[in-house]
DNA sequence: AATAAATTTTAGACAAATCTAAAAAATAAA
DNA sequence: TTTATTTTTTAGATTTGTCTAAAATTTATT
């Protein structure tokens, strides 16, 4: 079949959809920073999305994806976030060395080989870094959860997502054993940087603030 | 690190010494019939690879790959080959399904998830089609074949590699349950029309000899 | 050897994706 | 509410890969 849009649209539709998520609003020199590329080459791009009606775009007025574009967009993150779960499940990469090849498996076109491995991989959940897996229609089911300034001081909680997912803070986390699924608890909360002394598998273990802000967990209750 | 080769130079490489492999000579029409493209834009595409030394090249004179043009070459081979084998394996995809989807994976850029695949798969020897999977140094060990035209009747002999790959006569061989691994015997040879009848699990089979020419077997002795 | 046919290459064009520099519009500051 | 700053868009190029039509070259046929 080929692919129905090249990589540089759906990546430029990828980007926009987590803007979108995270900052509710996107801007020009947001994707542009995001995608490491000019703000007249977004500007361009955003006509022929535009054109392509995936985005609704008025210029100098802002954009959005359409319900197209988002449909879109959720396919591409849902097989970025499979194949990186192969690379760690089957294949033994670490959370952080799979970014970047599922940045390039994400658009393989074929949707049969998208559900196969889906299958072959046992329907996962979640991605190596706790963000959900869209299903073959783009559903996915979040679930409850809250970054560690709000978790409760003596809360037993389970690690389930990283917010900033760049090398650095996964190379910071790996070095502390703080990984998807660790169990641990806060034990202090300094109010002079807000930095936090918590417990994994009873060794203590400080964290900074800026930390802190992107290690989400959930518990029961 | 990204690619160090677009994906249609690569096709262009692996077309050049596929061709180069059954014929010893490769034309640009040959190559324009090949990739689908046009003799025009296969000059446009030699000029490239010469300029960037992976193709010998005269006008008019004609073209081979040089040392580095048929170790790029092989290694698209190798990854083309991998993940035929894994979706044959591990996703149960059939082997007449696996070419255009590994036509797009092979591009893929990551030498780290190949040779991890390899690994994963258990450092396979052949592809579903019976060909050979070059190695990391892009080496491979060839088995010794004949086509089945060539078989000694009332030998057994082991099917090892199909010569033409179109979707057309995997189809047909699906049909006849003639797959790898298959043991057969040729019973009797027509004079006629070069036409066999061949014995598969007790079963008697006749083909022609246009699929009897890309039929490979080997055999003890 | 001269002519015809086939093959290969060039010339010039186009689409996609990107860039720089400059212009236009929106936003912030005085 | 002017003026200054920032953001966004346009204008015009560039690179890569492709195409058609025409020219150059080679190969085959009389
Ligand atoms: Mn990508
Ligand atoms: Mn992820
Ligand atoms: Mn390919
Ligand atoms: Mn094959």
């Amino acid at each position: 079949m080929g692919p129905k849009y090249s990589s540089s649209r759906e990546n430029y539709l990828k980007a926009i959809f987590h803007l979108q998520e995270i900052h509710g609003t996107v801007t020009t020199n947001h994707v542009a920073g995001e995608l490491q590329t000019r703000p007249a080459s977004v500007t361009d791009m955003l006509k022929k999305l535009k054109a392509q009606k995936l985005l609704l775009y008025e210029k100098y007025k802002g954009f959005k994806l359409n319900t197209e574009g988002r449909k879109v967009a959720l396919q591409i993150i849902r097989k970025h976030r499979l194949w990186e779960f192969f690379l760690v499940e089957k294949l033994h990469f670490r959370w952080d060395e799979v970014h970047e090849i599922a940045e390039e498996l994400e658009h393989i076109s074929s949707k049969k080989l998208i559900d196969r491995l889906d299958e072959f991989l046992g329907f996962p959940k979640t991605d190596p870094h706790g963000d959900p897996i869209p299903d073959s229609q783009g559903r996915w089911t979040l679930t409850h959860q809250v970054d560690l300034l709000n978790l409760p001081v003596n809360q037993v909680a389970e690690v389930s997502s990283i917010g900033d997912q760049s090398a650095e803070i996964l190379e910071l986390l790996n070095h502390k054993h703080i990984a998807l699924g660790t169990r641990l608890e806060v034990k202090k909360k300094f109010a002079f940087d807000n930095s936090l002394e918590i417990k994994i598998k009873n060794q203590s273990v400080t964290i900074s603030e800026h930390v802190a802000k992107n290690v989400f967990v959930k518990y029961d209750e």
